[in-house]
DNA sequence: GTAATATGCAACTAATTGGTTGCATGTCAA
DNA sequence: TTGACATGCAACCAATTAGTTGCATATTAC
């Protein structure tokens, strides 16, 4: 979980993720062609999702295919931040009532 | 919405908002009681919650109190994640089929 | 006023991170 | 086999981060 929220945690990353998401099973080399950056950061990131199981990968010959693992980030979104939404409404207007003014209740 | 997942990357920002998930407008130092760090750390991590808007604050007297702000949080969930939980079926049997047999189709 | 309490600010250190370069390995094509 | 292509590994560097300590400021209680 922690690996999850790290690897979101930077934007190239992030980026990678929408990359992968808008076409699927790109190689290491088709990835690293739209980013400014070395093709080994760009390999490192991807380590990084990949630890993070975002993001899976396949060997077809010397290429590398990577594929985007929507599991963890709905892992997220149901375990994590479903709980703090499932409240929002209660902690908004228990915000409110605290910031407006205590004196009244 | 970086410094937001940049806040969410570290446990132990997690686990303040925890604390004030369970109990919201806790001061500075209620916080830090649980904490296993010098006040100043956890002040600087409330800090960063804060940049982030994640939490809101509001002064006592000669107290900070700390209020959990879960709108950032939906926007995350409604914004960005929501975009591959949308798919993540369609996603997942990509994923699949590419990972089991490419050459079956 | 004085002491205790609650927080703020700043300097410093150690660890982590994001990036680089150089070279090695493995695969495809001629 | 040889050369080109795709990726892997490792060392290194700069910037950021997480934590510390020390001191300053502001409020409450006596």
């Amino acid at each position: 979980m922690d690996a999850v929220f790290k690897a979101l945690a930077d934007p190239t990353r992030r980026r990678l993720l929408d990359r992968l998401f808008a076409g699927n099973g790109q190689t290491l080399g088709a990835l690293c062609a739209e980013a400014r950056m070395s093709r080994q950061a760009v390999a490192k990131h991807l380590a990084l999702l990949e630890a993070a199981n975002l993001v899976a990968t396949q060997r077809r010959g010397r290429e590398k295919l990577h594929f985007l693992n929507p599991v963890p980030i709905n892992e997220i979104a149901e375990r994590w931040i479903g709980k703090y939404e499932r409240h929002r409404v209660r902690a908004l207007a228990d915000l409110k009532k605290n910031l407006e003014g205590k004196s009244d209740g």
